[in-house]
DNA sequence: GGGTACACCCACCTGCAGGTAAGTACCGAA
DNA sequence: TTCGGTACTTACCTGCAGGTGGGTGTACCC
């Protein structure tokens, strides 16, 4: 690994991962805690959320924010590269979208 | 499955396979023969690549055509589904270039 | 006859992403 | 005093995407 072929590479590389282009997506939208986090993306496991946060973080798209307090608070934005890589999803949400139907009627 | 939370977890779908958005950016060059993109994308297994192949088709993004003769000569092309997907991807594409380098140092 | 190229298919196997369930440490409310 | 909420971590397990290696049929070249 650690060798992409292109520019797309790298970028599946980063948001490649069951829950990540959600996380992206409510976070855009405005910061979350941990836990609206979970309630939004109903199905993570906690586990699996905390992990594929600490990997956004780790690529530099996501930004964790510790308020030093008890009980603990954590708030999660998007930096500024984070908020770019949102931006160019937002072609392929679209493109999702408009061939929504036809993707899910091929399936059955 | 087959349940879709927004557009872009319907194209995640689409595009989500190890080699897809290769594919679709090679065939976006130019229509290919399957031994051609064998070639050019130097790792996959010919099992994989035709299976991935097919699953595109499914999804109406990948056109195959068949030339009856002997030996076989298949070539694949982008329906303008495809061409679509390939041009929401190129967002993406532009900001993996960009970061490329600040994402490959991070992972060492 | 042996080798190569074409575009497949099939049975089998492996690694790892993701899921489950439990534990940590603290506090306030019932 | 037990429960619930906060944000985690750890050990363990499972499913399946993807990889390996073989086989098919035809035709050309040496």
């Amino acid at each position: 690994m650690v060798e992409f072929l292109c520019g797309l590479d790298a970028a599946v590389a980063v948001v490649g991962g069951k829950w990540k282009p959600l996380i992206l997506w409510a976070l855009s939208v405005e910061p979350r805690r941990t836990g609206e986090l979970r309630r939004e993306l109903s199905g993570v496991s906690e586990k699996v959320l905390t992990q594929q946060l600490r990997e956004l973080e780790r690529d530099g798209v996501v930004h964790r924010e510790i308020h030093q307090q008890v009980p603990p608070k954590v708030v999660y934005r998007l930096t500024r590269k984070g908020a770019a890589l949102d931006r160019a999803l937002r072609p392929l949400g679209e493109w999702g979208e408009e061939h929504m139907d036809a993707i899910r009627e091929v399936r059955a």
